[in-house]
DNA sequence: ATAAAAGTCTATCGAAATAGTAGTCTTTAT
DNA sequence: ATAAAGACTACTATTTCGATAGACTTTTAT
């Protein structure tokens, strides 16, 4: 499962790519429009900007935008930054590897080979959407309802 | 992330589908074998078997054994016990669904469609993958090397 | 009949991770 | 100067996870 961490962090981005029209957005506003804890919204885009995704602007008028261009912020990036590894052993993992504990050898596991294969599913998806495409997905929908 | 407890009970299920020449397999046997702590082992070997996947037999000369043939019993199956959902979010799962606290919107939600995609890519391997694949993995390497 | 070898079942505990809160500091516009 | 914003750090509460404990039941061997 994702951490509401995650899933708070993407809903942030793409309300800030809705948003591109009439920047910037104030953290407040975001987390009323998006029913995130104030406070807790505040730390996970202090970090989104932090790892360049954000732009943010102190002071009257201030508030966040995006720093990327909507089309360039992928899933697996923000995935990365606020839940860490995506597949789901950490052996497995590309940019989070640890060697398992109870693992007698890791070159011949049969798990290890299996959820390799489930964590290059996962990235087929997530490496290839977009906050961008997550926008396009809901637009999509409400030109056919 | 897999809970410790899922991959245990994978081992677990692997070793004993092994060992289908001269069942049953102790608990204690088995705990020492595949370095998972005893009594913790013990715990997921009965959630196990009253999900019906394992047989078991009290007294001197008892223990454990596949109740189903290797080849029957996916991982899907596995995880859905120990670990619940499949889905990355509560709202894109099969057998767990449930709707996400903060969603205005679940029907055009763009985060939920791409999770649910993630979702059929990770069963797309999980549900097609048994304990005997996983044991045939292992088999196919010690040829190899 | 009894002792030993197994699994069964339920309760509990401690540590770590997650989710959220509080408060002070800094920058900027007016 | 002041108000409106974000930056930063520390802390707290809650939940989940991993593990342990112990008393009970069934089965086999002697």
């Amino acid at each position: 499962m994702l951490s509401k961490k995650t899933k708070y962090a993407i809903k942030a981005l793409v309300a800030l790519g809705k948003n591109v029209e009439n920047p910037p957005m104030q953290i407040v506003r975001l987390a009323e429009q998006e029913m995130i804890p104030r406070k807790f919204l505040e730390q996970i885009l202090l970090d989104l900007r932090n790892a360049g995704y954000l732009y943010s602007k102190k002071g009257a008028g201030g508030g966040y935008s995006l720093n990327k261009n909507a089309a360039d912020i992928y899933l697996t990036d923000i995935l990365r930054i606020t839940d860490g590894p995506i597949a789901m052993v950490p052996c497995a993992s590309i940019k989070f590897y640890r060697k398992c504990d109870e693992c007698h050898d890791e070159k011949t596991c049969g798990i290890r080979k299996t959820f390799i294969d489930v964590r290059d599913a996962t990235l087929e998806v997530l490496s290839k959407t977009s906050v961008a495409d997550v926008i396009a997905r809901e637009n999509l929908d409400e030109i056919i309802n």
